[in-house]
DNA sequence: AAGTGGTCTAGACCACAAC
DNA sequence: TTGTGGTCTAGACCACTTC
């Protein structure tokens, strides 16, 4: 198995930051420095640390060093691209996923048609509910190009679909176009959530592509407003 | 003036995608190319792509090439950091601000203690609506660390304050974190803002650094539930 | 076999910060 | 003056796609 340099002491510089081993405004040992302990040139470890840095993990302040940003703030990340699965491990909160339905549909349907497939194209449509400490406040409509996942099961649909389509099915997911609306609440969602009341839904809408560029996925994540959070990290152009 | 080359290849690939002199699908020149017309190396060449990747303009095809992508649905770039006259040049748009309070402030107040700053430090406060199309739809809440930020006038704030904070001050604003969440509408909100009915405001949260990791910066920007629209582009870590 | 992007190297010169 | 990160080079070898 052929490990990349520079995605190693990313890892471990990860490992470090997130443990607490180095902690905010700490200076990291510089590149050179950082080149020894690696025993790698200085390109690679700058590849490492340009990571870092996009990430929001560490500034890098000419002549001085790399210094260590407070994440304190950055928890709960739907930024990136990431699964439910993931991220209800990083929460640490109890949760749980219903099925509501499952099967093969074929487009023009409501959602499924922002996938741009031909008529004849088949697609998996998966709705699902996550119930986050003991209530129901996410509804996650998912659609899937069956050209590309030609199977799915309820069993998936419950652990982690992504899981399994990059770990069974060796698909390569490369990026998404994301989208964040709010939206009256449809039928949908007042039968399978606890809505309490509320009207609207904020919605994050994905179309997610392989490596190869072809969109193979659509979906919205549908959230009750009060429970409604997205974080992100930005930089700013120059 | 110096120039970074590979900034200046940067620059030239996203006005040649962005004029349509490139289009989606299109495949662009190989790296070796590309050296050859820009008269640089290779690492240079591939720090530009790799800019161009990152931002959602091309993907890399490992054997093929560096292919287009379509942007089609990635207007309104409320994404990354980017100021609101920015925002509505691209968006093209008759917008129009409005300043309804500007003055200096001791925190603790309501919102200004997120600068987390001490208590004899001064904050600017302003607060400015945003027309657009005729409508009051949303509302901008700036705090500046008066250290950072000598003066502002009513003049600045109607124009742009980030134009007069890096041109005029030269002040460089490197990251921020942000967070969007859904709340009740305030007593300003109805005061300042046309809305419709609505009884929540989404909320984008920032918190902006300079590059020397110190914050300088909080804002909330309050948008009419039905007008606001969020667009991102992510990529997925390996 | 030829062409593509992905990784890595060893060195160079520069601008900036600290002493 | 020394050490830091920022840019750039010329070359190497690899994995993958296409022919």
């Amino acid at each position: 198995m052929k490990v990349n340099k520079y995605i190693t002491i990313y890892k471990d510089m990860v490992r470090q930051i997130e443990s607490g081993q180095r902690k905010a405004e700490d200076v990291l040992p510089s590149e050179n420095d950082l080149c020894d302990q690696y025993g790698t040139s200085r390109e690679t470890v700058r590849k490492a640390l340009n990571m870092l840095a996009q990430n929001g993990y560490i500034q890098k302040i000419k002549g001085k060093g790399s210094v260590i940003l407070d994440r304190e703030k950055m928890r709960f990340p739907v930024s990136g691209l990431i699964s439910f699965k993931e991220l209800s491990e990083t929460l640490g909160k109890e949760t749980r996923t219903t099925v509501h339905r499952l099967g093969l549909i074929l487009p023009p349907s409501e959602a499924a048609k922002e996938l741009g497939t031909e008529a004849d194209e088949k697609v998996w449509e998966v709705v699902r509910s996550r119930r986050i400490d003991g209530e129901h406040i996410i509804l996650d409509k998912d659609y899937f190009v069956k050209k590309h996942v030609p199977l799915l099961t309820k069993a998936i649909c419950e652990d982690s679909i992504y899981e399994y389509l990059e770990g069974e099915l060796g698909l390569s997911i490369s990026y998404a176009q994301k989208e964040i609306v709010v939206e009256p609440a449809g039928e949908e969602d007042r039968k399978y959530l606890d809505l309490g009341g509320f009207s609207h839904m904020a919605v994050v809408k994905n179309r997610v592509f392989l490596e190869d560029t072809s969109l193979f996925q659509y979906t919205e994540s549908r959230h009750r407003l009060d429970k409604f959070r997205f974080v992100d990290f930005a930089r700013r152009e120059k």
